[in-house]
DNA sequence: CATGAATGAGAATTCATTCAT
DNA sequence: TATGAATGAATTCTCATTCAT
């Protein structure tokens, strides 16, 4: 029973070993550089080992991308004890930079990169669908309340959300041309510029 | 000096034919899977003959990704010429997605690829900053003419390019997770959508 | 004794099971496909476990071979029991054809594959060698009987080793480049072409 | 011109110079253990090095396959100018056990490996055609000479085909099982042991 | 100017085998 | 007896890049 208790617990913290550090090594080396013989070099295990835990390379990044969103979902859900609905849906966008600037990597798994993406794995958005609907309802709350004007609510959300998601992937990929002291100002300002005109006046 | 002339036009003609070529490449087959030697192939001349005009396959992804933004700022002057403010802008806006979406790669280079774009090159950007501008000055014509409220110009523009650059690489870069047939729909319900704002009422 | 006569039966049964699921898998992914993961996995143990049965690879392997030599003797066993010496004669070749063909990777263990046949296990073939004196014991059976001319038991039995091993490594090696609907047809007429000759007429 | 010409004789060369170190490396350590870095290691060239001339080892290994059926398909043809039908029947079978015991490993190419044998390289097997076309008109010749009885070509062929082939796979596969200096002994008989046969008595 | 030839470095992955428990 | 965990040593193959000619 204790036994295989832990063994079981030294198998997931093996996992999240492997992971934790292929999730750095992504970070500094970026995706098409983030190899098993590197990855195999950090965490002090062979190759093969490595294979142990995991199928492929691909099953790794597809992992990574699954708790990325799994991350994402839970930081998101946090603001939804706010009772305002404009409120709410301030927070919703703010909090979705946040996420997205304090978890680049993630982020960027999520949304930005091009693998490992398969058909297949099409069903593991569902953290990401149940974040969608949190976003449509949070909208849906600001037209009941009068606050915001109706409209088709598809058309909403994906309009807020490139607009969260334009802000943060401009920030992520491209920063650089924007000096650091105004990034803050700049993102500050944007939130309330979409604010300033999804209320009604 | 006729010979020295001569010379020069055939090596960018050469130049030009790399590039052509890397490009079309790049789009058929995507940036990791655009090899020196497939490009070589494709050119009928050896590998090495690339290395006569460019330093690295960096500095030929680099030059590529001066040349998209080249292209999208001519491509983005077209609707200058439309007199009144408003409809320019939102032109400049459809336009700006209209580019993204029909050269999809181009756009890849331009703000989402990590490659080339190192800081060390940041002035060549000089198209870059000219579309800016553009923008900006876009904007303000709105603003001036009272039909957008006054607002801080760098948080204006710094928005309205986020917004756009949101819609256009969720569309190329996650496109998959939205059925085809309302695509065109979102796109532009989200365009009116941010016009609807930025409209004085 | 009772314990180690127990003891000594299971250690017979699991080598036995791995001897059988080793054959079988051999049978269905062939030779340079079967490896001992894949035989854990089949037997439901782990691959160090089969290590205790056995020393290594090359031993299961060897062991079939022993196995397939007893199965092919047993086998071909079940004619002598034929009182006419040709037609047992006869009844030997067809049944040597039959097993080839019906066990073909048993086959192959014994008479075509690289492997395991070390020299230094040469005299682990008696079953083999018995075969291979019935095949004599039935030529000379004929001899005597006048059915056949007399000549060098040797040769003779070589020959007829020689003619059906060949037909039934062609089948079996080479068999796609004959049309699977005569393939029948020209082994029977192999054998009878071969019958006709060795009767004296 | 003498440029491209010696460019064109050196390529050869070193196409040779890979076939020939494949083939003696394939004799020494058998086709499974015959790998592109070991023949790498042998010519003294870079593994890398190889794939500029071969596509990759089942290119290899089909080439050796192709030119083993070459020079058995010559091999063979020597024995055409023999006037005499039967003569050249007998010398016909004599000369396939002479090719098949002298060039080991390309008779085990042609006719004993599985791999590289695929479905689509099995019109190369057109050399191995000629020959077999000519082992019919051999026999043909026989029977029309009123040397062998009549009887169906095809059978005929197969039948001798198989005969020496099970001579010769036996012999090159598990002639250890033979004692060296009783070998020939047996091959010389087995081959009269047919000839006595197939002749009209 | 152009290139054929070559390669070092590295990619993902697999496997038989060992050993502490 | 059984095994989970680990790995060294391979495997095939690819690529950007160099350099003598």
């Amino acid at each position: 029973m204790g036994i295989s208790e832990r063994k079981d617990r030294e198998k997931k913290e093996m996992e999240k070993l492997i992971l934790d550090s292929a999730m750095q090594l992504f970070i500094e080396v970026g995706y098409k550089n983030m190899t098993i013989r590197k990855l195999a070099e950090r965490i002090e295990y062979s190759p093969a080992t490595i294979y142990l835990y995991f199928k492929d390379k691909d099953e790794i990044l597809f992992t990574l991308q699954k708790m990325a969103f799994e991350k994402f979902h839970k930081f998101q859900l946090k603001i939804q004890d706010i009772e305002d609905p404009l409120e709410r849906l301030t927070a919703h966008g703010k909090t979705y930079i946040d996420f997205a600037l304090s978890n680049r990597e993630y982020y960027e798994l999520m949304f930005l990169m091009d693998s490992p993406m398969k058909q297949e794995c099409l069903d593991d958005y569902k953290a990401e669908l149940d974040s969608y609907q949190q976003l449509k309802d949070n909208i849906k709350s600001c037209m009941d309340a009068g606050i915001m004007k109706s409209m088709d609510l598809e058309i909403a959300a994906f309009s807020m959300w490139s607009y969260v998601h334009g802000i943060a992937s401009i920030v992520i990929k491209r920063g650089f041309l924007i000096p650091k002291e105004v990034q803050q100002n700049l993102i500050d300002g944007a939130l309330n510029f979409l604010a300033d005109n999804y209320v009604r006046k």
